[in-house]
Order: C-alpha cells, then sequence, then structure tokens
DNA sequence: ACTCACTTCTGAACGCGTTCAAAAAGGGGA
DNA sequence: TCCCCTTTTTGAACGCGTTCAGAAGTGAGT
C-alpha cells in the first residue's frame, strides 16, 4: 500500500519541521525526530537519505507557501514597487517562524552539493520555483520595466532577494523589525533607479554590466 | 617555558592548515590533524577550543596574507580602478590553495556564532582587518574617489569582495578563470560608475540609499 | 631533595549523523 | 493456506567533534 508509505513520509516531515521551528536545528536530532514520530532511526534514514534532506524539505515547503501568498498579495497591485514590496514581506512573513533556525539553514543551503543550494546548478528545481516568484511581480506590473532589463530584472530581484534573507538571519531586533525597513526602504529606491536607466550615461555602463554578466556565465 | 607552548601550537596550527589544503576539510579530522602532529586528541583541543577555531586560524593567515600582497602590489598604482584591480586579485592569489575548501569554509563562517563571521558584529578584529585592506586601496588613489562616497566606499567594495569570494568558491573552471573575469570586467564598471555619481539624478538616488544603509544601522 | 602549584598532555567516553545486515510485514499467485 | 518477492523497519555499529577526570611534566621556593 503506497498510501501507508507515504504517511509516514509526510508524519517524520511534519514532526521534523516542527522540531525545526520549535527547538532548532542542533537539538532537532535524527534520533529525537525518529523517537517523536515513533520510528526507528533507520526507518528516518529510509524516508529521508540525510538530515539536509530534511532541511530541503522545509525549503520547498516554504518556498510553496512564498508563492501562493505573493500570488494571493498581488492581487490588484499594479505598479512594480507595490508588487516587489508585497513579495517581499510574504518571503518574510513565511519564514518567520523558522528565524532561529535561518543561520544553520544558510550553511546547510550554502554548501555546493547540497541540494537545496540556489547558486549552484542553473537548472535546479528550487531555483526556478524562487525565480518564479519574482517573474510573476515584474511580468504583472504596470507601468512595465524598461524594456532592456525585463529579461534580466528577475534574477536580479532574487538575488537582492538573496541578500535581504541573508540580512534577515542576523537581525536579533524583534520581530525582525530592521529587515522590514530594510525592504520598505530598499523598494522606492529600486523603483527610482529602475527610472534612471533611461538615463544616457547610466544607459551605457549598465550596458556593459548586462554584457559582462552574460559574459561570465559560460 | 611559553615557547614550548607556543610552539606545540603552532605546530598544530601548520598540520591543520595544510592538511585543509591538501585533503580537504571532512577528511581533515582532528584526529588525524593530532596523529600527525604526535599529539593526542585531547591536546589539540588545549590549543584550539574547536575545529572551527583552526579555520579562524587559517582565516587570520589568509588575511594578513591578502594584506601584505594588495600592499606590495599597490606600489605606484594611482587611479582607484588599477588599484582596486590589483587588491581584488591579490585575494584571489591568496585563496588559491584552499579553493576546494572554499565551500566548508563559508558554510563554517556564515554562522552567527562563528569567530570568522565577517557580518555579525560590527567591532570584530577580522572585519576590521578586511575593510583595512580596501581602505588602502580606496584613500592612495588619484583622483580621489568621489567626495560623498569615500566615507563608505571601502565598506561597499568589502561586500562586493565578499560577494565575489562566494562566486569564487562556486566556481570550478580550471584555475578559477572565470572569477579572474569578473574581476576584470567589473573594475572598469565600477570605475565608470562611480563618475555616474555626479549625474544630478543618479546623485539624489544615492543620498537616498547612503542615508538608508545609516538608518538601517541603527 | 622535596613540596606545591601550575601548565601541558592523555585517552576513554558521550552524543551526533550515518550505514547496513538482517528481521518483519505485505501482497499477489498457486 | 503456503510460498516468494518486494517494501518497510529495526537497532547495533562506525567515525566524527567534543569533553573531562586525571596523569605527567615543569619550575620556583625551601
Amino acid at each position: 500500500m503506497a498510501a501507508k508509505s507515504e504517511q509516514t513520509r509526510q508524519h517524520l516531515a511534519d514532526v521534523a519541521l516542527r522540531m525545526f521551528r520549535e527547538i532548532g536545528f542542533e537539538k532537532t536530532t535524527m534520533r529525537a525526530i525518529a523517537a517523536e514520530a515513533g520510528v526507528s532511526v533507520g526507518n528516518a534514514y529510509y524516508y529521508f537519505a540525510s538530515k539536509d534532506d530534511l532541511v530541503q524539505e522545509l525549503y520547498v515547503q516554504v518556498q510553496a507557501e512564498h508563492a501562493a501568498k505573493a500570488d494571493e498579495a498581488l492581487e490588484g497591485l499594479k505598479d512594480l514597487g507595490s508588487r516587489l514590496r508585497a513579495t517581499l514581506h510574504a518571503g518574510l512573513d513565511v519564514m518567520a517562524p523558522y528565524h532561529r533556525f535561518g543561520a544553520d539553514f544558510v550553511a546547510t543551503a550554502i554548501r555546493p552539493t547540497s541540494p537545496v543550494n540556489p547558486f549552484a546548478g542553473e537548472s535546479t528545481a528550487a531555483r526556478e520555483a524562487s525565480l518564479g516568484i519574482f517573474r510573476a511581480a515584474v511580468e504583472g506590473s504596470s507601468p512595465p520595466a524598461p524594456k532592456k532589463l525585463r529579461a534580466d530584472l528577475p534574477e536580479l530581484l532574487w538575488l537582492g532577494y538573496m541578500g535581504i534573507a541573508l540580512f534577515w538571519v542576523y537581525d536579533t531586533s524583534e520581530g525582525q523589525r530592521r529587515t522590514r525597513k530594510l525592504v520598505d526602504g530598499a523598494v522606492p529606491l529600486i523603483a527610482r533607479g529602475l527610472l534612471l536607466a533611461k538615463i544616457p550615461g547610466v544607459n551605457k555602463v549598465l550596458d556593459d554590466v548586462l554584457s559582462l554578466s552574460r559574459s561570465i556565465r559560460n
């Protein structure tokens, strides 16, 4: 019966994610997860090849929630600034319960071998899904983003989001208030900065930045 | 005899760093370091409270080498572009032997609790030393950097360097050729970008970026 | 030479993530 | 019902980073 198997797997994931939130990464040992879920350690490894795989499970879930929440929040928002702001705050909302876990997550994800690593390998599903959230924010906006930037903007914003997430990890202010301030302050600047792309001098440098970015990828 | 103690400590550090270079982070176990150095595991822990402390030892050494090599390379270079380029390449030169170790280093350093973390705590010695290297590159340049940016530029460049280092970690091209290309391509763009700061529209946005950056720190 | 305080060193032990041979449970065909 | 193959589950074992009680060494004072 495949259903029973899937049920065990899901139960393990649920227990693990709850423990990550409630007692943190280090205290959530594989033995503790297994005990709490009522199975043996070996059985936990039958479903998740490593502790990192459980972290990936969390990543996938957080990302799906972010996509759903952002999609909902974008309803009725037209200009890029509002849309970007809503998307970023949605991300912070979803991550919030895991703040104490953030540093361990980053340390796990940043390894080139990690399935969660957003920089390694162009074709990872995780990265594409995350990029898609920002693509949605850009594509639906009016007035539209400058033509020249439209193709690269989602990736650029996503990169900025990675930076914001890193800032968030180190943000010890209550409720990560400073990160919220950063988002609210940075979004209008980005929106205004995009308008500068039309200034000839800026436009030229921008061209070169984009062409460098492309030539580096090969 | 304090000299004998210092000698043991130094010997352990030398052995550990060599093993990091030659066989990587994971295979360099505390037991292996101790065995290779001819002491007991417990004794290694008498000198270094954790494996991370040995990573810090490496960080300090790499940074000192970077500072020395950059200082030497700056001799006679006037314009900011050349100086920045020399500084960045000096950093890559020093890191090169540790490339295979890079990912583990980043994963270690990025933890808020790590003594090596460059983002945590404003006053870490490691961060100040690293910033100093870029301050030297900016301060000695002629023509000088725009007044408005002069105070923040070293920190900004240092942040860029962190980004380049991250790129370098994931750069699997032989000799990390792509990272070299990135540096050579990005430096002139940065130099030209700085000139744009004089354009009124850009200047205004720049003001706001700087003021946001300051307001966020509190 | 002997004591005493301090530094240096040892190796067994702990809990962790992970592996694996083998046991148990399930289920389709006779 | 019994057999046989696959899926699922078990728990002991391994190597790791780290800890710690205690042994060994060192040197100044007597």
